[in-house]
DNA sequence: ATAACATATGAACAACAATTCAAGTGTTTG
DNA sequence: CAAACACTTGAATTGTTGTTCATATGTTAT
């Protein structure tokens, strides 16, 4: 559907097009999930996307950590690192349990591995 | 290092901690990679963190598209579509090639299909 | 109980990012 | 070469997000 042309905002109108590509998008259109689908995935990554939580990730892979360390490894605010905490367990991407005044933090999920080391190999090119 | 004090923002004491602890924070600071390098990769997430261009990606799993296609297929401003995909495309996430007055763009690494795969995991629980 | 410690949380502020709008570049067609 | 088309780009605007600061909650030790 090349030529496809957006008028004022909403409205599209369809011209003339290749044969090919009117089924590419015809395929396409089809295999789209749904919008709130692939808005949850986009806040997943979302989450990935702050180098604050991808260095608190990255420390959980070794080990579980309490919030002081997690601070002091980082050399960011108790505060700033808890706020951070919060997200990653609202993704279910940490879980966490206490242990008298401490609270530790790990991983909560597999998946956290294998997205971060799918991404590094992009990075590493 | 339970108990890792943060005073002042840049200052921090370290206070007492269990010996186990105290190792597991120094086997993390060993493996953690250059800030730099973590930088990278939380810059790689965000990409994926938007909705548009998750869809956009979404969409090249098809097939290639023009601007105008995609634009149409979701539903976006032809404008908004050409900045996300400058983005896409500084990010080496797509590229692109012209065929007279359209510039068709797909996917420019395996990697996109593989990170977005293991999103979805987690996304589908 | 009170003090000290570890963490959480709410509000405020500053930096950032996505869309729109208007104008620009490059390509084809008459 | 002028008009139409496909796309890009910069500036302005608005919504979002991360950090800080101050305060609150929960736990242990005295």
């Amino acid at each position: 559907m090349e030529g496809a042309k957006a008028v004022k905002g909403e409205e599209y109108k369809t011209e003339e097009a290749s044969v090919l590509q009117k089924e590419a998008v015809k395929r396409v259109l089809e295999g789209l999930p749904a919008d709130e689908y692939l808005y949850d995935l986009a806040e997943l990554f979302k989450v990935f996307g702050d180098s604050t939580r991808i260095k608190i990730l990255y420390a959980l892979f070794e080990s579980e950590l309490c919030v002081g360390d997690i601070s002091f490894l980082l050399n960011v605010s108790q505060s700033a690192v808890s706020h951070q905490l919060k997200i990653l367990k609202d993704s279910k991407l940490v879980r966490f349990r206490r242990e008298g005044k401490n609270i530790f933090y790990m991983l909560d999920d597999d998946h956290v591995r294998d997205i971060i080391s799918m991404g590094m190999e992009h990075v590493e090119e």
